[in-house]
DNA sequence: GGTCATAACGGGAGCGCTCCCACTCCGGGC
DNA sequence: GCCCGGAGTGGGAGCGCTCCCGTTATGACC
């Protein structure tokens, strides 16, 4: 394998001046700077990031750690997060907790993450007061995606505002039962969107006048298949809402199923309202509030690599802007907000 | 930073054995081993794996190069990889190519993997025989995931033969005019599977003694949307098929949503099928043949694994199962195996 | 008691870089 | 002619581990 100072020795230079001359630092003649180069990529050289992290204590690598990378959502922050990261130079390790607890302990206590990245991203997970505890100790920029943490460096949506556009959206249609898919804060992730966009929800009703109805509520799990229950309980009600909000579109899917299976028209019997515009809601026609997913991978990804370059840099909370997106699946109610004939 | 000789100091020991207490060799005596483990916790020592690297030549770390992180297969097979990687205590480096021919340019080309990781994971991808060349020249074990490459390790299904089983299903039925929804092997990521699908496509109808015609074949592009224009120009056609064999379950759901937008009824007026079992495909009903893709991701990862423990290991072709899903969108056709009326 | 495995441990030379601190050389200013 | 500053370069310590050889203690065995 070659090294630094079989280079050096090929241009009878210090392997010091390699060094340098490879780095693009000052201080090298731009001829010498150039046989190295050349000489370098005739020798197939390739410099060693373990030597290289050894003497730096820089790894150029982050760590991602996300809940599930097969969930699209996720998938696409990594992809944002990847682009700007690999265009800087920097590797992405990742760390797919899958749901299984003792990854996520693995990966937060055992600190297995010291001196192996310079920084971290962590998506939609809330951490416990434990592992922010880990995560300070880290001493390394640290970036939330998909989570409101105070006094943290976080990059997301708002949630709450969110999930009223997706309301006001319903009530200035003349909705006035409107049921609710969710998902619990429970569990091995606690992720602070559920939270956030069922206050969302119970404030729009508050404004508007109309009140809450705990048994409109439901529990989707933010998936399809537990869209697909929420909807049988919402919809098999002896009085069902005109229309559902589903606190992710995943869900909201979920619920066009139901209702298609049970012989109701969406919109005109049914209006069903998501959040994400995942790649999907286009797919099915459905009106949603678009978030950005790609780009708050890449401004995660900018937000530690500028960290990494200054140390000044405080913990900043990027808060990026969501869009109502309307496609097909909502209208005004049938007979004016009330029960819709079945 | 608390360093080896932290803990060599703590427990008046020197660095070797504090090293081999740690990492579980043999030559310490249970008692020692014993403390020492426990005063490396208590001064939350961890080890560099910089440094680790530099004397050991490994990295315990694996690459793993996928097209497109955001395609639910792809990120199912990186799931399963990292599952078993992380049982055994190795990291993933995780390189997306999104498409990018730069990016994929700088991954192989620039031999950036190099001293960097332990092993290689290639999704999808063939390698062109520059890109196998600094593969060979890596001299570290490489695992292709679905893509046949002879001579290299590979985890794979048979794409011939789960098109065969999809066809033989859709002629057990009775059908005789089957349209294919495939894709294109261009562009800048080589796949093996449209090949071979289309091959397998293709032998069935002649096994059966139907005469191929060109125009029921059309590109899909491996999309949903793409799916949707392939079925477009199916079923305008003044004699469309009774059926449709999608060489994947995306583009076969975009093939149920034009049958629908028509007014055909699934499966009486038109059958479908895929090949994936995607995680779609019970949400839709979709007949398909399923693949084993998490699976096929810890397979390549275990591969690997063993390649680095034994020298001896020679590349092995793996080919997983592929298994009929019978759902509910294939039927006999309407009126014998002939045009269905419209 | 002497011999000799064997178990347990220590010393210290690397691993391949980076980076601090020289050192040399050369041209300009006085 | 001398001094000085800056550009270009070299020497070599050190980053934090691992691992090859020692060395020492402990018993078993004759």
């Amino acid at each position: 394998m070659t090294g630094i100072k079989d280079v050096a020795r090929e241009v009878e230079m210090s392997t010091a001046t390699v060094s340098r001359a490879l780095r693009n630092l000052p201080g090298v003649s731009e001829e010498t700077r150039a046989r190295v180069r050349e000489t370098a990529r005739r020798l197939g050289y390739v410099p060693s990031p373990s030597a290289a992290g050894l003497a730096t204590g820089q790894t150029r690598t982050v760590a991602v750690v996300v809940p599930f990378v097969t969930q699209w959502f996720f998938a696409a922050v990594v992809q944002g997060a990847e682009e700007v990261l690999r265009e800087r130079g920097y590797d992405l390790l990742l760390y797919n907790l899958a749901g299984d607890a003792s990854a996520r302990h693995r990966v937060f206590e055992t600190n297995l993450l010291t001196k192996r990245v310079d920084a971290v991203l962590v998506l939609s997970l809330k951490p416990s007061s434990d592992e922010l505890d880990r995560l300070v100790h880290l001493d390394r920029p640290v970036t939330i995606v998909g989570a409101d943490l105070p006094g943290w460096a976080t990059v997301r949506i708002d949630d709450e505002l969110a999930a009223r556009t997706a309301m006001r959206h319903l009530l200035d249609l003349g909705h006035r039962r409107i049921g609710y898919v969710g998902g619990t804060t429970e569990g091995v992730l606690d992720f602070t969107a559920p939270t956030a966009r069922l206050a969302g929800y119970r404030d729009s009703l508050t404004a508007a006048g109309v009140e809450r109805e705990p048994a409109l509520e439901v529990d989707g799990d933010f998936t399809m298949t537990g869209g697909m229950r929420a909807a049988r309980e919402l919809l098999d009600r002896p009085d069902p809402p005109t229309a559902v909000f589903a606190a992710s579109d995943e869900m909201a899917i979920g619920v066009l199923r139901i209702a298609r299976e049970l012989g109701l028209r969406v919109p005109e019997d049914l209006s069903v309202i998501g959040i994400d515009d995942h790649e999907l809601a286009d797919f099915f026609d459905l009106t949603t509030v678009a978030q950005p997913v790609h780009e708050q991978g890449r401004v995660a990804a900018q937000q530690v690599l500028a960290a990494m370059r200054n140390d000044e840099w405080k913990p900043e909370q990027v808060v990026l802007p969501t869009e109502l997106v309307v496609r097909r699946t909502t209208a005004a109610p049938a007979s004016g907000g009330g029960t819709p004939g079945r």
